[in-house]
DNA sequence: TGTTGTGAATGACTTCACAGCG
DNA sequence: CGCTGTGAAGTCATTCACAACA
């Protein structure tokens, strides 16, 4: 709908509804944008200007109702449903990607989780039973699944992308300390712990 | 040295390290700011302009000595050394991070980890004891840490945040799905594992 | 009065394009 | 000749400031 929305106003858009979510869960049902900005560490003004790419949500006066605040936003992000997610990598990190109590209340389940490990196959993991990463393709097709998550090692890392998008994933959020390369029309979301920190010494 | 070094160049800069350390792995010695470029997806310019910021580090008409440039970087964010890091909360996550091996390669130890569950505390994760957190004060300054990582529930969070900051953190990486506040001088960064899939589904 | 939504103004970041040098 | 380093130009993002309105 909205003309075109900069990435970096979609990247704050999870950080707004999870204050919204928890301003709801304090009880509260109104909230402006000066309260959320400063929960936040963002300015009133790119608050208002962030949600005006995609209409008009609050009552000049009085602020935002939170409730349908929160709504809207989840319509927006599309996560007003639950996303099928698959894993690839049962290492400890990807061990406990699978077990995060976090992703069903903000609309993910990871369905299948992967590993090439013939020691780590037929393990139970949280609910799931660790495949063989030879099923990615009719696994992933079976669940219908567009978003992965890597956790394997730096080395398995780009034959795991690749074979994902095979299957049909279309956005991959990336722990393994690699870059990867996708093709035109894959959306993919980098987190290494090391590199966080490494963001965090200069200032040191 | 540099006047004044925008963040995201900061932020860019591990990522180009980390580029440089796989190219020396594959036995590179030379490479240029398109080759860096097209690895991580970024553009020739981005690069020369971010190092710049920095100093001269490249030979016109062959390119960058990569062992030395990784090396500059590494100075430039003080990576050149080990930094003793604390973390606190050791669920599933925390765990996965106190045993991650990837910290260690890239300048980083965990020295300490914290819980205040009777039943973790004692418990043995990696080569570390876990620690009741009320002993986070007097721990902190016994290590000399300048560096914590959080991985609580949200509820815990800020109270934490509060007390390493109290005790001398001036650099902390959050994964508690939640917004702390850290007085002036004190970094922060962000790795919320359902945001960054929510940052994806926008675009599906 | 208090707060939104939004053009205009400002500021920040990226790309361009080329001189200069190895 | 190829590639860096870098001002200048161009693009994108944030903040300002205020009309509109509950």
């Amino acid at each position: 709908m909205p003309t075109h929305v900069p990435d970096i106003v979609i990247g704050r858009l999870p950080l707004y509804l999870r204050a919204l979510e928890h301003l709801l869960k304090e009880g509260r049902e109104i909230t402006s944008s000066q309260e959320l900005g400063e929960r936040l560490g963002y300015s009133a003004a790119q608050i208002r200007k962030d949600l005006s790419f995609f209409g008009e949500f609050g009552k000049q006066g009085s602020g935002y109702r939170i409730a349908r605040l929160a709504q809207e936003l989840r319509k927006i992000l599309k996560v007003d449903r639950e996303w099928p997610v698959v894993l690839v990598g049962v290492g400890d990190l990807g061990h406990a990607l699978v077990r995060y109590a976090g992703f069903k209340p903000k609309g993910f389940r990871i369905v299948a989780a992967f590993d090439n490990d013939p020691a780590k196959i037929g393990q139970q993991v949280g609910s799931l039973i660790v495949q063989d990463s030879r099923l990615i393709p009719e696994e992933v097709k079976r669940h219908g699944a567009q978003i992965a998550i890597i956790a394997t090692p730096a080395s398995a890392a780009q034959e795991v992308a690749d074979m994902l998008i095979a299957a049909g994933i279309r956005a991959i959020v990336n722990y393994a300390p690699i870059s990867v390369k996708v093709p035109a029309g894959v959306r993919i979301q980098y987190v290494d712990p090391a590199v966080q920190l490494q963001r965090l010494t200069y200032y040191l």
